[in-house]
DNA sequence: TTGGGTTATTCCTTTTTAAGCATAACGCTA
DNA sequence: TAGCGTTATGCTTAAAAAGGAATAACCCAA
């Protein structure tokens, strides 16, 4: 008798994730990604930059560049911060900042939904 | 007469753009993204590493170890390379590796499509 | 047997990136 | 007025990633 092998089709998905990232693009470079919206969320929670920054354990000069950057590449700030006073200042989002919190969300939503269901089909 | 002011809304999609990236992971990592991928089809074009590495600007150290990842990931190699001989040997795709660049671009395409078609609503 | 171009692999240097440190200004509180 | 914690910013240092150099093995061709 004669057996012909082949090769058994692989279910990716057993063994393999599909995986992916998304972000909002200004002519100069990132503006929204998955760490800026995690900063911002932690800005808005924490009312300062260096909380949200320690909270991340992200150092706060890479914090506050990005918040800068932000604030430069959108016709309209993100965050607004004061200096000194009770507390020696602090953050707070503007309600373009909770927007882009909100929109950025509203894609995930729906990027995670391709992604898992994309997902299904993989065979290798 | 009183003029309320209220922000206009931007729209993100005139000077915005919405981006993202994709890639296969193994429980060990990165199995298949856009730089592994253009680096079979390479391969497969020029039945070389050296020559794959060298048409993308990239270093045959990293190709190689890129493709030795790939190989080691998957129950079946995508690359199989011989030593010596005529033209000091050479490098060519298996057909485990043809179908993984056709698994990436049935992925790609629809992922380009979901994301020029989520664009076409961000508003902030 | 020598040369050539490739695969395969290690080691070291360079570049890029991120983290850390230092300092000044601010404005409330005690 | 002194102290505190924050914002804001430049400069220095460390970690990580990429790049390049070097070497051995391979096998056909001349």
């Amino acid at each position: 008798m004669l057996f012909i092998t082949y090769r058994k089709e692989c279910d990716l998905a057993q063994h393999y994730h599909l995986r992916g990232r998304f972000w909002i693009e200004s002519p100069q470079g990132t503006f929204l990604g998955q760490g800026r919206v995690l900063l911002l969320e932690r800005v808005q929670e924490l009312g300062s930059i260096s909380a949200a920054a320690r909270s991340m354990k992200m150092s706060y000069r890479q914090a506050w560049g990005l918040i800068s950057q932000m604030n430069s590449h959108s016709p309209e700030p993100l965050v607004l911060s004061s200096t000194g006073g009770q507390g020696g200042g602090g953050a707070q989002l503007t309600h373009v900042g909770k927007r882009a919190i909100q929109l950025y969300h509203e894609v995930l939503i729906d990027f995670e939904a391709f992604l898992s269901q994309r997902a299904q089909t993989l065979k290798l």
